[in-house]
DNA sequence: CCTGGAGTTGTCCTA
DNA sequence: TTAGGACAACTCCAG
């Protein structure tokens, strides 16, 4: 039987700082490259229809950079390897680690298979800053709050792993009897919305270098400040990229490094590191905690009174709010794939604490939604915004999204393009419709009820009822 | 065990 | 028009 190694791909879609593909290719055996599409395995929160397309796009790209000999498989990995077991000598299986606890648990069991069969199982951090068993307290428990956690934990910690190049050779066995072509995992279920969602994409290897130059070249240093106004395209867009892995976040922590040894202490760099950092502690809170995705963090929010009224949640799901900067927000992810960060706080602030929804129903159809969907920043960031969370933002924050509008889209530029419906309405009454003189309102086309929804609900009256409810915990 | 300071992202009212 | 305090109290964390 010939002799291979597999490198099992995962979340890690890349070749270049990829530690597990880097330690094979070191090893004298041919590699196997797989990739599995075992999210039957979840069955908790199977992929999202987002991830899916991009999931698709990625391995496109990715079966290209290695010369079409990468296996693309369905199904449950434990038979795919018992599979595989039965037609080759495989010396060793390695593969970078995942953080979800159905994978962390999966991957365990795994391991001890695969080692009864007298396979070296090797398995190497790619994904993550610090590992979340490595920040602790002194007490030795984990953190629970942001600033202490990656202040005095992560960056009193030793520093993070030094980014690899890609393999010089790689010794890719050629896969002869492939059994499934990707377009069998059928990913793209609805070609039309996929192909509408990856328009402003470039799903592959390039793209994510492209667009991390571009920020790092200019972007970044406008970052504090401009990350806020969703208008000035100055966030990084790189979180679909690094949640599938096509850029490794040990390359963007020393890019910043770098960048930090001419521009000392500057603080737009420090603050896209200390946003890395967030990433890293909902990945500390989901691996010390991992209910956080099914569960409050704060148990007493059992009780809270939610009202769940479908109604309600689908007008928010298609942007009908009557409110323009939740709206825009709603349409620019289901257009797009992507929502931006402050207005991700604006329509999630609205749902929970105006439309008294459960953050799980955010939480749910974001999964759904985003091209960056991801378990462990999903669930933590729907519980910060709910309040239910760790370190959460405190009940009485309520986000108004009428004064949102008019402090972070000063021009209306982002409403506007996401509402054209709305693009002649005076900027005076763009993020409050219903206020503006009727004949204003003809005047720029808009009618209410007809071409643009009144408000589903008073932010005054809902706020003081939000309060209230939470009040009552 | 005790103590004190601090805690991503806001809003509203009042003077 | 603008700046400052109230909103509530609790838990976390380090010394």
């Amino acid at each position: 039987m010939q002799k291979v190694a597999i490198n099992w791909f995962r979340k890690d879609l890349r070749l270049h700082d990829n530690p597990s593909l880097y330690y094979l290719s070191k090893l004298p055996w041919p590699i196997i490259n797989i990739f599995i599409l075992d999210e039957q395995e979840n069955y908790e929160k199977p992929l999202g229809g987002a991830s899916k397309v991009w999931l698709h796009h990625s391995l496109v790209d990715l079966n290209k950079q290695l010369d079409n000999k990468l296996l693309i498989l369905s199904g449950n990995a434990k038979y795919i390897f018992e599979e595989l077991l039965k037609k080759y000598q495989i010396k060793t299986i390695s593969w970078n680690r995942c953080y979800e606890p159905w994978r962390i648990k999966r991957d365990e069991s795994l391991k001890q298979f695969l080692e009864i069969k007298n396979v070296a199982v090797k398995s190497f951090n790619g994904s993550l800053l610090w590992e979340p068993w490595n920040i602790l307290k002194k007490d030795s428990t984990p953190y629970k709050v942001y600033s202490p956690f990656f202040k005095r934990g992560c960056l009193c910690a030793q520093p993070p792993r030094k980014p690899l190049l890609a393999p010089e050779k790689l010794n890719l066995f050629d896969f002869k009897d492939k059994k499934s072509a990707l377009d069998e995992l059928k990913l793209l279920s609805s070609r039309k919305w996929a192909k509408k969602i990856s328009k402003n994409w470039k799903i592959s290897m390039a793209g994510a270098e492209n667009k991390k130059k571009l920020f790092f070249s200019d972007k970044i240093f406008k970052y504090k400040n401009g990350r806020n106004f969703p208008s000035m395209n100055s966030v990084s867009g790189l979180s679909p990229y690094i949640n599938w892995g096509q850029i490794s976040v040990n390359e963007l922590w020393y890019q910043c490094q770098d960048l930090l040894t001419h521009n000392p202490e500057n603080p737009n760099i420090t603050h896209f590191q200390s946003e890395l950092g967030w990433r890293e502690f909902s990945y500390n809170l989901l691996f010390h905690f991992p209910e956080i995705s099914t569960n409050n963090f704060q148990k007493k929010f059992d009780n809270f009174p939610w009202i769940n009224n479908k109604n309600f949640i689908k007008k928010w799901q298609k942007g009908e709010t009557g409110y323009p900067i939740v709206d825009a927000g709603m349409k620019e992810l289901r257009m797009t794939g992507y929502m931006h960060n402050r207005v991700r706080m604006i329509v999630g602030s609205f749902l929970v604490k105006n439309l008294l929804i459960d953050w799980k129903s955010g939480e749910d159809w974001f999964w759904d939604n985003l091209f960056d969907a991801d378990m462990a920043n999903n669930s933590a960031g729907w519980q910060w915004v709910g309040g239910s969370g760790a370190d959460a933002a405190p009940y009485f924050r309520i986000f108004n999204p009428i004064t949102q509008g008019q402090k972070f889209d000063l021009n209306g530029e982002y409403t506007k393009f996401y509402l054209p419906i709305l693009s002649k309405l005076p900027s005076k009454f763009l993020f409050n419709p219903w206020e503006a003189p009727i004949e204003i309102r003809e005047k720029a086309s808009v009618f209410l009820g007809k071409n643009y929804p009144f408000p589903i609900v008073d932010v005054k009256d809902s706020r003081q009822k939000a309060l209230k409810a939470f009040k009552s915990l």
